[in-house]
DNA sequence: TGAGTTTTGACAATCATTTTCACTTTCGTC
DNA sequence: GACGAAAGTGAAAATGATTGTCAAAACTCA
């Protein structure tokens, strides 16, 4: 029996889009696992943790996660029906957030960037 | 006597920063006031809703509002110390969103924008 | 003034997430 | 293979923000 962490990272990666941990859960229960929701939750954890999962909150404040393919920083395209996902980089946006940041004196700039949309099989 | 909303748009106005609703029903008491927590969260939403405030989640999933100059799209800079935030305008990222999100098919594109950083004054 | 409507706030209910804690499993070592 | 420490697991309780309920209070305006 492989470790439940892989269980859950496994979840994590057959799914394209960002899911919630109790997206999760409700999977891995549904595929007839034993796991607990506690697990689910500290796996995640550990995996962004690591940075080996994306992770952002949804605008009612659930934090949803996703295996992505590159651990560099990136950004993402989010289909806001299907919540697919697509990483997308912005040399432009990085460029211009640090820009920003320094004209107005403010230093060790970060920045949080995510598109949503409707994607092309959504909306047809 | 004021209607409660009001008290809730000034202690929102008068400070600078990102506030949580937890924080603004923290001030109004500290302040005197009888008001309820049920009240700001109410006053809030509403606010929210006719696009008067601004909403954003921290990283903790806590909701915090800001009552912006103008109602206009733009998004902000954020002071990660002392919350204090900067209204900023980005019409490079604008189009950059709008472009990425037609190149991968996507339709109804929008996008969230937030910069962080540590002000001149707290990092001093 | 009085009926009807809106606002308010104490309290209970939700819901995602975290903690607690006792129980397993895993591992290195003998 | 056996043993004890350390890490992993999960059920149930605790937390904390937010929302729902409902009766009381305030306001409207004829």
């Amino acid at each position: 029996m492989t470790t439940r962490r892989e269980a859950v990272r496994r979840a994590l990666t057959e799914s394209s889009g960002f899911r919630s941990a109790q997206d999760l859960y409700a999977d891995l229960r549904a595929d007839g696992s034993k796991i607990g929701l506690t697990t689910v939750y500290r796996a995640l954890q550990a995996m962004s943790d690591s940075g080996e999962v994306d992770v952002l909150r949804t605008d009612e404040g659930e934090a949803v996660y996703r295996a992505c393919d590159t651990e560099d920083h990136h950004h993402h395209l989010v289909c806001r029906v299907c919540s697919t996902a697509v990483e997308i980089e912005g040399p432009a946006v990085e460029r211009w957030a640090a820009e920003i940041g320094a004209q107005h004196g403010f230093t060790e700039v970060t920045h949080t960037v995510e598109v949503f949309g409707t994607c092309a099989r959504c909306s047809a």
